[in-house]
DNA sequence: TGCGGTACCTACTGGAAAGTAAGGATACGG
DNA sequence: CCGTATCCTTACTTTCCAGTAGGTACCGCA
């Protein structure tokens, strides 16, 4: 009776309770947004006390940028293994959409502090952030430029394309927050949807012509 | 010499006292961001001290919901004068992204307050905001939905068309974010493109149709 | 000239939260 | 059973900033 288990948090090795912080903070973040998450509010999710917190993770900065640079990863990794290099232009942002809203469907935490709270800041995480869009846009980028037959791309080219690029990931992104206040719709109708925009327009649509996977 | 008028501030009315106000405010929450942005800081860029902000504008809350909503309004007003009723469902697209895009290139610091500081709050004015984009949203589809020839709209008709205005819109937002990065191209070739993109779809693009203005 | 009201200020308070000091407890090798 | 490295805590300091108390200068009007 000495010892009861419950109340005697067992001391554990770094790398868990890293992996405990990290998760706790995600959390808070999604919920406050990175001002008016506390960081005692993340040690106590953590169920860790706040020392821990600055002795493995540094600031309250690093341990933001420490959460964007794991979950931007984890997004961008599940992204790239949806699309298959072999496959035609289309089936590939096919694939690589459907992955997208799989990704965000399963992880909504890691979505908001990615999209809504690490956008709104000057801060040198922020780069962490509008870097991995811009590897999101350039991939993109290469997949339009791969699927144009012909390669005379002058400058002006070259600039539509990134930024239709940027519009299609943008309107991805805004349709995975949209997704939040609309849950009953499923991350493949999601995907459909999106694709037959941007592959056929609407000008096909309106004439009932509709994209599907071949 | 009794009165040096530069040193003397004159009395002045309300009503202009607040419009210098939210102009310093828009600024300010346009360059740090809704937290690191200091009540001081307006009221010293505004030429006015602190008491007189809480006075005529309240709390800082207010403060910002009055910001954003000042210049959501000028924004949505923009927007919807720019679309003529009479005109084809595609011709209102095309002035109405237009608009978008001649707007926020006159208004950056409004267009960085709308888009990046208040998006990220569970705040009360982040309804505001919403309900601005919902706003759009709506606008949005009804355009759309009247496109449509044949009005047999079932819910998932009406869900999924919804959901492309949603993107639609939000790769307007995201194209105009990535514009702050490019600052060389025009509004207008930015709603040119767009506009493409949205009413043909990549596969038109790619087979070298275009669509223009009739 | 005095009275009320509005514009406007300096100088403070209170509280929240980032970050730290200093030490306690546990495992483990010798 | 002793040393030492690691895990972990309570309790504190410090800074910053939203919000306010209380008072002054100016105007219109009787």
């Amino acid at each position: 009776m000495d010892v009861d288990e419950r109340r005697r948090p067992k001391r554990l090795p770094r790398e868990v309770r890293e992996r405990q912080i990290l998760d706790a903070a995600v959390l808070v973040f999604s919920r406050h947004g990175y001002h008016d998450a506390s960081m005692d509010e993340v040690s106590e999710v953590a169920g860790v006390s706040k020392p821990m917190i600055y002795a493995y993770l540094g600031s309250k900065e690093d341990l933001f940028g420490a959460c964007i640079r794991r979950e931007a990863t984890l997004l961008f990794e599940a992204v790239t293994a949806g699309v298959r290099d072999a496959l035609a232009p289309d089936m590939q942002l096919w694939h690589g959409l459907g992955a997208f809203f799989r990704f965000v469907g399963e992880n909504r935490e890691s979505w908001r502090v990615l999209h809504r709270q690490a956008a709104s800041h000057g801060g040198p995480f922020n780069d962490e952030l509008l870097q991995m869009r811009a590897r999101a846009i350039t991939l993109v980028t290469g997949l339009l430029t791969r699927s144009t037959p012909r390669p005379e791309r002058d400058e002006q080219a070259r600039l539509s394309t990134e930024a239709l690029a940027a519009a299609l990931v943008g309107s991805a992104e805004s349709l995975a927050d949209w997704w939040l206040d609309h849950p009953d719709v499923t991350d493949k109708m999601l995907a459909s949807w999106l694709m037959n925009l941007a592959w056929m327009g609407f000008g096909d649509l309106v004439d009932g012509k509709v994209w599907t996977p071949s």
